[in-house]
DNA sequence: GATCAAATTTCCCTATACGTCAATAGATTT
DNA sequence: AAATCTATTGACGTATAGGGAAATTTGATC
């Protein structure tokens, strides 16, 4: 009968990549909640895909805050159409500021290039 | 005799556009050492010149620590020769960072559009 | 000498995403 | 039963660059 294989923290961290220790800290955070037995957590498969969108939604920049805002929706929210509208606008704020960053950085590597040209350059006098 | 113009913390401040605090961290981090009239800072050209270095370091996203290392072996160095070798080991380190990032951030910005672009279609898929 | 403004010092606070103990409880092994 | 292993909870620590506020001292002016 147990269809769903469920597995203990351990192994879904390790599964995940992640420590046992940030399991409970989302969890603390309001982003999973997997089952007891007793004091012990018990994860499904559901807690598992769950954890694995967290986890794309990280790599991605996201803040936790905003990962919970998502999940939130998600759950609450029957077809799904409230969810996508902030979804969209949630990516696109921040494409725009993976945007900005990427402009300064290029400005900055310009700047940086210049740095070493010239220190290059105080070198060759200092050899002279 | 006071060629200098000596000016207080207030002028320094508003000047290179940061507050009063920010002189006393800098300084409480031994990246200047204005003079002292009784127990009142009193900054020179040379500190307000070495302020300006300092705020170049950190806009091109210099720690304050190795900002200090620049200006430690700017003091120490005569002829700046083992300065600039530094300087430019440390500005490759960075412009290394930097390529990174960016490319980082160039692969997150094509999986985001990629999320919106199916958004929308989900949403798309709602209204009909 | 009293007062007022400016400056200094000292200490705590902020955000973020966990890491690192320490104490405790339950379960298992010897 | 004692020892060992795993898990939980709670509290405190980390790095970064200052911000904010309180208490005290100083300097200048009247």
């Amino acid at each position: 009968m147990p269809d769903t294989p469920h597995k203990g923290i351990q192994e879904v961290a390790s599964a995940l990549g992640v420590t046992p220790r940030t399991l409970r800290f989302y969890e603390d955070n309001g982003l999973i909640s997997p089952q007891r037995v007793g004091s012990t957590r018990v994860y499904s498969r559901r807690d598992v895909g769950r954890m694995q969108l967290i986890l794309r939604g990280k790599k991605l920049g996201f803040t936790i805050r905003e990962i919970r805002e998502f999940l939130d929706l998600y759950d609450t929210d029957p077809g799904h159409r409230e969810q996508m509208e902030h979804l969209i606008v949630r990516v696109q704020e921040r494409l725009d500021s993976l945007s900005r960053q990427k402009a300064a950085i290029e400005e900055t590597i310009e700047e940086l290039d210049q740095i070493v040209h010239e220190a290059n350059a105080q070198l060759r006098q200092l050899d002279s």
